[in-house]
DNA sequence: GTGAAAGCGCTAACAG
DNA sequence: CTGTTAGCGCTTTCAC
């Protein structure tokens, strides 16, 4: 649009107009709205558009005069992290179904660089999805006052919100372990950086006591490959029959660390990871895990946008749907859980 | 921008300019071209947007007067291909970091979903950046002369491209197999989908040449993990000590095919491909592979567009700078490669 | 250094 | 169903 050659000058909807000698408001409705125009007009306008090589309206004036962009801004907190891959896909196929465009950004990881982004984006889009916002309760509940945002892996009233269920998914991967005869766990914790994190320890310790297994918490570690070495290490001390990790790279950082030190998996004790990853399938084995069902919510959450501007145009300014809607997150069963091996239980802790 | 509220009526520039006793143009300037206003005027503008709580430019206004979006695009030809990862990274970073949007576009590896998404896009961004293009010569050629493009793994004259290097990277991996003793490769192609994908046998062919291998071409195997079977068969047949992959997804379903039929890697085989992936380090035996710097890629096409605006800006039409830019892709030598084991190697083809 | 005025191209009341 | 008339908020000549 800094355009390549130095006088473009396309055609506008006046030319259109005086071609086909109509008013530039008919030639306006003949495109946005064809119903309300007569079939013979229409055809006038359209046959005119073409003869004066009318390209199509100019988006950026629609914009300006309908003060809609019909595009949704993503903020994740990395792009570089594979895990928000299946986030900006759902969300970027369903803006594009609906003809809104996506505008990726990147909050790395930081409050301030996330505040200033959704400050400058919200003049820019009509609504904005905000991937795992670190952003406080509060600072949320004032930016939804005035921007259509909904939030995707954290949940704050007030605000549409769409999460992967913790509850249940890590209910069934505790029950999964239960059945394979472990009894004692260990919880090999991440830094509590994010709103799903810190509250996996509860559900995890919850869902545990339920079924009668011990469960210890240990870390926190780097949430990274590099984590699995200190993690290996506190999951032996343990005494624990199976580790359960706080997501799956450090998931693999174990299984690597465990293979290293010539200890079989599953064989002797078994690995599950409460966040899935794109990797964790490809691994050997491949990792036991808890998969949060990404795409769709980045779908979900784009469809809530949409929703909303549907409803807005319609005059509808009420209050958005506000209540939290939780996604299955599956339990994806794969090589590296197996049965407590009978000979090999260790001693547990008191 | 379908305000949430009914009636926001934001202050425009034309309230600061009453508030503060000047004109429209000058408050416009006080922003823009801080330089060409008094100190004294400009200290006065700020004050008033102040008082009467301005919050800056209205960007579409803006963009409106200017026709300029500060967008630039990135269709990628599959956007769950986690390959594309890198580019858009790398792209994003750099555009955020001229203070540009990135917007997200998937063409589906569709020929025709690409022409229509670039259409819909010309006049809604600055600038295209195209991953891996489908489009023929011709059609490209055709776009550059009224948009602003580049494209990434994609090289055209006339068009300024940015590649990642095939010669080097894959004579260094065939120098890498020859000094592990390799004499025999089988290459397991993919299909020719991409140009890249299309140069990389003769390239490969080429380079073995050179250094007195023979190297057999089979295939083409799906580029998927579900490839690998067939193209394990193919490689046991061939004879070859070692099997170049297509992609990094072919070589971790033969990696993980070799596995499963008691084949010891890289201790009797050797297995490496032609294009990283991020999964390929996670793997056991992590996977050698050639590493396009996609990330790089990304980076240095978003500046080539940066550039050219620039240079437009400045009322400079002439044609961009247009030779391809080829940037190093490195070979990175992970544990699935090794030396051939003398006893095994088995009889080469005639 | 500053002001006046003319758009940018399209949409959206409001009449008729 | 169609035309008239105002803008949308900012930038940008062109004078002074």
């Amino acid at each position: 649009m800094p355009t390549v050659t130095p006088d473009p000058k396309r055609p506008t909807i006046y030319d259109v107009a005086r071609e086909a000698g109509v008013a530039p408001s008919t030639v306006s409705r003949a495109f946005t709205t064809p119903g309300r125009v007569s079939d013979r007009t229409r055809a006038r306008v359209l046959e005119a558009a073409r003869r004066v090589s009318y390209t199509g309206r100019y988006p950026i004036a629609r914009t300006f005069a309908r003060r809609r962009t019909e595009t949704i801004a993503l903020p994740v907190p990395d792009i570089t992290n594979v895990n928000y891959m299946g986030l900006i896909t759902g969300a970027a196929r369903r803006a594009a179904a609906a003809g809104y465009l996506l505008v990726l950004a990147d909050s790395e990881e930081s409050v301030a660089t996330e505040k200033r982004l959704i400050d400058t984006l919200a003049q820019s889009v009509d609504g904005i999805v905000l991937g795992a916002s670190r952003l406080s309760d509060d600072d949320l509940v004032e930016i939804a006052k005035t921007q259509a945002i909904v939030l995707v892996n954290r949940d704050v009233p007030g605000i549409p919100c769409v999460v992967a269920d913790q509850q249940h998914s890590v209910d069934r991967l505790i029950e999964h372990l239960a059945s394979l005869g472990h009894r004692d766990l260990a919880y090999l914790a991440g830094p509590r950086t994010s709103w799903t994190a810190s509250r996996r320890w509860e559900v995890l310790a919850t869902a545990s006591v339920r079924r009668g297994l011990r469960i210890v918490r240990m870390g926190p570690f780097p949430p990274f490959l590099s984590g699995g070495a200190a993690a290996t290490d506190a999951f032996l001390a343990s005494g624990a029959t199976a580790a359960v990790t706080h997501n799956g790279m450090l998931g693999i950082g174990v299984l690597r660390e465990l293979a290293a030190r010539g200890i079989a998996v599953p064989d002797q004790l078994s690995v599950a990871a409460c966040d899935d990853l794109i990797t964790a399938e490809f691994f050997t084995p491949p990792l036991t895990a808890r998969a949060g069902p990404m795409m769709e919510l980045g779908r979900t959450a784009v469809s809530l946008l949409l929703d909303r501007f549907e409803r807005l145009e319609a005059g509808d300014y009420s209050e958005p749907a506000t209540g939290t809607i939780v996604l299955p997150a599956e339990l994806v069963v794969r090589g590296s859980t197996g049965p407590v091996p009978d000979g090999t239980r260790r001693p547990t802790r008191p």
